[in-house]
DNA sequence: TTAACATATAAATAATAGTTTATATTCAGG
DNA sequence: CCTGAATATAAACTATTATTTATATGTTAA
């Protein structure tokens, strides 16, 4: 199996920030508005925003603009997928961390 | 689905270092020594040693000590299934960036 | 066009992480 | 025990990144 390094370490990159995570959740089952994910996280506007620009460097988050407003959504269903098995996959690291 | 925001940004991180991904990936077949995995990938033994510390940290690797050698392994199968999807994932990225 | 709101950007700072160089530790063989 | 090889650790440096504070841009409505 070839990997692309580059693009695949810049993805991992885009998922280790917790803050990050976070908003990708919370966009997870219905795209929102900046203002939408701030409250909804607790987190200052600009590092949000930030965070949103990262986000979508990294292809993981879609962008559109309506009014004032600007909406963010998760750029590919299988985003979501990914994440979730890297969840499972980290739930069963830490179970079997101590069985050697 | 409820993450394990802290751990698996930590998972992420160790994931997001192109070093670390090709030592992965070059331990991935079999368990290799520190000495193998730096001639195989050009780096320095001490820079190996320290990625390999920090994917150790991260519960990605085993290490096992035979004589004066010292032996990683990956953890677990699922670790290179997950890293094969989110490579998978990236190529989707990849070819539908330009899409809209 | 001005006021108020939504978002983005910039500058500054603080924290973290990757790499190199030098040195320490550990182990097997003589 | 001493030497050489394998690995780990420490210190120093560089680079990157997360966060905050302040300000700019853009949009709508009055």
């Amino acid at each position: 199996m070839r990997l692309l390094y580059r693009p695949l370490s810049a993805i991992c990159k885009a998922l280790s920030d917790e803050n990050r995570l976070r908003i990708l959740m919370a966009i997870g089952s219905e795209k929102k508005s900046v203002s939408q994910i701030v409250e909804e996280l607790g987190l200052s506007q600009p590092l949000v925003s930030h965070h949103l620009k990262e986000l979508r460097r990294s292809l993981l988050l879609k962008v559109e603009r309506s009014g004032p407003f600007v909406y963010y959504q998760i750029a590919d269903g299988e985003v979501l997928q990914a994440i979730e098995r890297l969840n499972n996959l980290v739930s069963e690291l830490v179970k079997n961390q101590d069985l050697f």
